[in-house]
DNA sequence: GCGACAG
DNA sequence: ATCTTGTCGC
């Protein structure tokens, strides 16, 4: 699929919030969301240690069966030192070049991190939204910003998450008793519907399937024979 | 001034 | 993110 540029590579932290204050606009925060989500991709990036090489994965699954229909890895490296607030820019140049070399179009792009439930409201998840024009949502194993009540803990259970008084995600328990996740809206999607599909996503595990698929393969990828 | 801080 | 042993719980 084909993905837009939208802006040049910051080179220091200060452009980094200029390119996201520029994007933020371009969100599309109307509508509940996707009609009809036939297939769902999930992205995910894992690092070596010591170097900045990475493997960015996406794996495309059937939204009904959970079955992957696609996948995609590619070997990069870190565009930007990591910073809280502007964590996307070092993943997000591998990531597109592995959904640049997807032949589906996926109906909603699952991601590892935020949406709007950050800083400036343009976590990775609305930046790769507003890149593809597709429908994203984030999903945070841990907090960035705002503050919540602790969900009940059964499955399905689920609070606001408060960051300056505007509700910015829900933290949401996918499964009884363990830790919940933070999900947020990203691009063209609300956020009752974000978590809606998460949970279809998890229904064994405390992840969604299809970022737990996307960790596997860019693992495998890293480890395997590296280019000669 | 002292914490907090996606991955 | 990644490095790591034992340990608590079902």
């Amino acid at each position: 699929m084909k993905v837009r540029t939208l802006h040049s590579w910051p080179a220091t932290a200060d452009e980094a919030e200029a390119v996201q204050d520029r994007l933020r606009p371009l969100l599309d925060l109307t509508g509940s969301g996707p009609a009809e989500v036939g297939t769902v991709a999930g992205l995910d990036v894992s690092y070596e240690e010591g170097t900045d090489r990475l493997a960015a994965a996406v794996v495309v699954l059937d939204a009904a069966t959970l079955r992957p229909v696609e996948e995609s890895v590619v070997i990069g490296t870190a565009a930007f030192p990591y910073v809280p607030g502007l964590f996307a820019f070092r993943e997000l140049p591998t990531l597109v070049e592995a959904l640049e070399r997807l032949t589906t179009v996926p109906d909603l792009l699952v991601c590892d991190g935020h949406g709007l439930a950050h800083p400036r409201r343009f976590g990775l998840a609305c930046h790769l939204g507003v890149l593809t024009g597709l429908p994203s949502l984030g999903v945070g194993k841990t907090r960035l910003v705002g503050s919540y009540d602790p969900p009940g803990e059964p499955r399905g259970s689920m609070s606001d998450l408060v960051d300056a008084g505007e509700v910015v995600g829900r933290v949401l328990r996918t499964q009884d008793g363990v830790r919940p996740v933070f999900v947020s809206a990203g691009h063209r999607i609300d956020l009752d519907t974000a978590c809606r599909h998460v949970l279809a996503l998890a229904p064994d595990y405390r992840l969604p399937e299809t970022t737990r698929r996307a960790d596997r393969l860019s693992r495998q990828a890293l480890a395997g024979p590296l280019p000669a």
